[in-house]
DNA sequence: GTCTATAGTGGGATAGAC
DNA sequence: GTCTATCCCACTATAGAC
C-alpha cells in the first residue's frame, strides 16, 4: 500500500567533485518524472529545477534516456531491502521465491504511473537500456543474484539437472512480470499481485514435476532447447 | 531465405483519390526506413521523397509512429500468404502451427534491421501501437485469425477445456518468439527458426499432455488463472 | 476533400568558449 | 565541469490553391 523505499540519496559527505552534481541531476529529473510525467519533463526543465545548465546535465548523462536506468538502480536497491527478511528467514523454495517477487511488485509501485515510457525504452534492444544490453550487464547482475540467492538459500529438493539454469528461469519469469505489471492497469496492480500468488504455486508444483517420469524428456528437451537458445553474453559494444 | 514478400503495392486502379497519396507515403516511409533505419528518415525526407509537402504527409499520418502501423499491416498480409497453402492442406496440429510461426518469421524478416524500433514504439503500453490497445484491436483480431484457423483446421484430438482459450495462447506465444526474434543477432534469424523448429513439437507434446491425470490439476489451475488475469478487451479511448 | 507553402514552437542533443 | 549558443527535427498553425 505504502512505498518501502528507504532511498533517501542524501549522505552528502566527502565525496567526489561531480559526484554531488550527479546526484542532484537524478533527484531533480525522478521528482520531475513523478510529478509530470517522462515526456512532460524536458531536459531544460530538469536543468533549470536543478538550477544547473542543460549541457551540464549532457555531461554526466548522455541522455534523456540514461537518466531512467537510475530507476532501474533504486527500484532495486528497494527490492532487496524488501526482500531481504524474508530470504534471511524462510526456506522453502515457494516462500523466497514468492517474498522476492511479491518485493519487486512493492518496489515498482510507486512508479507504475510512467513504467510504461522507461519500458518503452528497455525494449529496444539496440539501446543501452536494454536489460539484455552489454551496458546494463551490472545491474543485470545483481537482479540476477536475487534469484540465485532465492535458489541456494532454500531447503527443498530440486531437480539437480534444472537448478544450475533455475535462477536465470526466474529471472526471466520476473521480466515477464514486470511485463504484465507495466500493462496492468487495475487499481494497486491487484492483477499483478494475484498473478504472483497464484502462479508461485504453479512454478512450485512445476518444478516438483520437473522429475516425473512422464515429463523427464519434456523437461530434458525444454532445458536443452533453453541452453542452446538463451541470450549470450552480450559483446561490448566497439 | 529470401523474401516471401509478395507485396507489390501497385493496383492503383479506379481508387478513391487519397488513397493514391496514402499508399505513396507509406511506400517512401517504408523504403527509406530500410535504407537509413527509422531514427534517419525525417518526416521532411518522406514528403520530399515522395514529392509532397510535409503538411500533406501529416494530413494522412497523426504521427510518424503511426507510419509503423502500416508495417503490422504488410507484414500480416505477407503472414497469411505465406502460411495459405500450409493451412489448407496440413491437418495436424504441429504442423499448422509450425508452419503458420515460420511464414511469421519469413514475413518479419525484410524489416529485422530496424525491427527494434518499432517494437520500442509498440511497447509503451499507453501507445496507441501497442498490441493490445483498443486502436490496434483490427489487427490484433486479424492476427488472432490466424491462429484460430490452426485450431479450428486440425484433426488432432484437443483437449476441449484448453481449446476454446488455445488461439489466444499461441497468438501470445506468437508474440514471445517476436519479442525473441527482435533481440536476435545471428545471420539470418537462425536462432529464432531454431526456436519454432524445437518449441513447436513441445507445445504439441505439452497440448497431449494437458489431459494427462497428474497434470490435470495443474493445467486446470493455470487456465483458470489465465482466463482470470488476462488482459481484458481494453475500453475505447475517450 | 486534397494539397502546398511557409512560418513557428518546443525539446533533444551538441560544439565550443570559459 | 560548467555555460551559452546553436542545430535539427517532430509537430502545429495558417492561409490559401485546386
Amino acid at each position: 500500500m505504502d512505498t518501502v523505499s528507504p532511498v533517501t540519496t542524501a549522505a552528502t559527505q566527502n565525496e567526489p567533485r561531480g559526484e554531488q552534481t550527479r546526484r542532484l541531476i537524478v533527484d531533480t529529473a525522478v521528482r520531475l518524472f513523478q510529478e509530470q510525467g517522462y515526456d512532460k519533463t524536458t531536459m531544460r526543465g530538469i536543468a533549470q529545477a536543478a538550477g544547473l545548465s542543460v549541457g551540464n546535465a549532457y555531461y554526466y548523462f548522455p541522455s534523456k534516456d540514461h537518466l531512467v536506468q537510475e530507476f532501474y538502480e533504486r527500484i532495486h536497491i528497494d527490492h532487496r531491502f524488501a526482500a531481504a527478511p524474508a530470504l534471511a528467514t524462510k526456506t522453502e523454495f515457494a516462500e523466497r521465491l514468492h517474498a522476492v517477487l511479491a518485493a519487486g511488485v512493492d518496489a515498482m509501485a510507486p512508479y507504475h504511473g510512467f513504467a510504461g515510457k522507461f519500458f518503452r525504452i528497455a525494449a529496444d534492444p539496440a539501446s543501452p537500456l536494454s536489460p539484455f544490453s552489454a551496458e546494463s550487464t551490472p545491474s543485470r547482475e545483481r537482479s540476477l543474484s536475487l534469484f540465485r540467492d532465492v535458489v541456494d538459500g532454500t531447503t527443498t529438493k530440486i531437480d539437480p539437472e534444472l537448478k544450475p539454469d533455475l535462477p536465470e528461469l526466474l529471472w526471466l519469469a520476473h521480466l515477464g512480470m514486470t511485463l504484465y505489471w507495466v500493462h496492468d492497469r487495475s487499481p494497486n496492480q491487484t492483477k499483478t499481485r494475484l498473478l504472483v500468488d497464484r502462479a508461485v504455486p504453479l512454478i512450485d508444483r512445476l518444478v516438483a514435476l520437473s522429475k516425473l517420469r512422464v515429463l523427464r524428456p519434456v523437461t530434458r528437451e525444454a532445458l536443452a532447447l533453453y541452453r542452446t537458445l538463451r541470450p549470450s553474453t552480450p559483446s561490448p559494444s566497439p
